[in-house]
DNA sequence: AGTTGTGTTGCATTACGTGCAACAGCCATT
DNA sequence: AATGGCTGTTGCACGTAATGCAACACAACT
């Protein structure tokens, strides 16, 4: 909408990528070099941008603590973190959570597999929302028409056999998920990694994020993965509750949670 | 230098408060309704902010993920390199720089000694963990529990008669390390090296890296070596800095600023 | 009904961002 | 030293594109 703005602002992935000079931000930009300098001089004085030594520009300490801030906003991650960790405790797998914003689904926090062979995933990185399991669970979530439009306009890359083929599936795929309450990913991404995920519901019954629990099939099948949906759901629902305050005080936590049938 | 830009970022730490509507965003901005809501609009496409149900606007998740993904292609190595350079130059001994992974530490980068008597070590060892200077400080930096977790699982092979014994005095020797801002190995790995080593913190405050200096005490006594303190923590100061991206100007003061040029 | 309080749109006016071209450093070559 | 290439910087004239205004739309109130 404001042509000078936007140019500023698709600065900054180009700069996430790692740092570049005046000359290179000008050209992926497409425009004059001058042109790029005040952008980058404006981006500077707010600290969003750094220039390091070398003279070329970086991602500066200010979007770092403007990063920290929207973050600490989503207070879905202050709550859930404990019940993750405890999850965590108990399977030894990878835990995310994530949250649906714009169009992407994106990892906000993330507990470590105990175990030595881990799978990549990066906090705030935007998940492979075709076929991971908390992208099934969010979008499966949003209003019809929304979902579909969604659905029609993703792309759907064959990351393995076993990735949605297309937006007929993976709204089906999306039915089902939202019938029964939970969702896999089994292979979709990676061929050897499996994935479950559960819901947390608001007060008003949205799916406000989804966490999930990630193996890769060296370590446990799918079907040992799956006996731990009841754990992960109980999880899910504890989140839910404490997130939508029908639970108890925030002071002395109750891990013992019936989980819903919906 | 770009009004344009310069309003629209300023609308970053506004938000960055909370939620805000279009209206209070216009007004502590000084401009139109109209103006702020086609900044807000930009800012919105690109994911920096987003619009929650009641329609007022808070940050977007999409920073965090801009944010992590820089930090992630942040090279520290790079960055540091030049300073060690510097430090080497200055002082003559060997320099190392190490990070923390897997709970293992390893040496990512070196600076020889120009003095003929050189301490053997290679870059991708993992250090002695229980005794280097610059493991202290990585693990000195952990979180509570996962330090006592760390502390308890090692071995503490007696390399010397000054290494670190067990996980008790370990533990202990970490807190002074995490008091004080910086730590000493004398003797503790090889009888006859001093060492002394300092922090690299990222934007967040967490140590990503450690460095050190380290001498035979045949070149200098463990004395001398201390009295370089000062400029090693110089040094990690200013790749600390670096690293984080702290440096843009001071002052932003309040949204009715007239441009000023200098 | 009206009334306030929002967010949104179209449009004329001109401020402001733009590209250009010339300049200034800074390093390698010669 | 002098040269040439490379990159960042500055001043300026031009015209695009951002601005504020006023009218509109759509709630949620009274």
């Amino acid at each position: 909408m404001s042509q000078t703005v936007d140019r500023a602002l698709s600065i900054l992935p180009l700069l996430a990528e790692g740092p570049a000079n005046l000359e290179q931000v000008a050209s992926r930009l497409g425009v004059h070099k001058s042109t790029a300098l005040r952008l980058l001089r404006t981006l500077h004085e707010h600290g969003i941008v750094y220039r390091q030594q070398d003279q070329r520009y970086r991602l500066g300490a200010r979007l770092f603590a403007l990063a920290q801030e929207a973050v600490e906003n989503l207070d879905v991650r202050e709550i859930a973190h404990p019940h993750l960790a405890e999850l965590n405790e108990k399977c030894g797998h990878t835990v995310h959570l994530a949250v649906y914003e714009e169009n992407e689904v994106l990892y906000i926090d993330k507990v470590e597999s105990r175990y030595p062979v881990r799978m990549y995933s990066r906090i705030g990185k935007p998940v492979a929302i075709t076929v991971a399991a908390v992208a099934k669970l969010l979008l499966a979530d949003l209003p019809e028409p929304e979902r579909r439009a969604v659905a029609e306009r993703l792309d759907y890359p064959m990351y393995t056999s076993r990735s949605t083929p297309n937006a007929a599936a993976f709204l089906k795929e999306l039915a089902t998920v939202r019938e029964q309450g939970w969702a896999t990913d089994l292979g979709g991404h990676e061929e050897s990694i499996n994935c479950i995920g559960a819901p947390i519901r608001g007060a008003d019954g949205r799916a406000v994020a989804a966490c999930s629990v990630s193996a890769p099939n060296v370590v446990v099948t799918a079907d040992e993965l799956l006996t731990l949906l009841p754990l992960l759901r109980r999880t899910a629902g504890a989140i839910s509750a404490e997130y939508s305050g029908t639970a108890h005080t925030p002071e002395k936590p109750h891990p013992s949670q019936k989980e819903d049938r919906s």
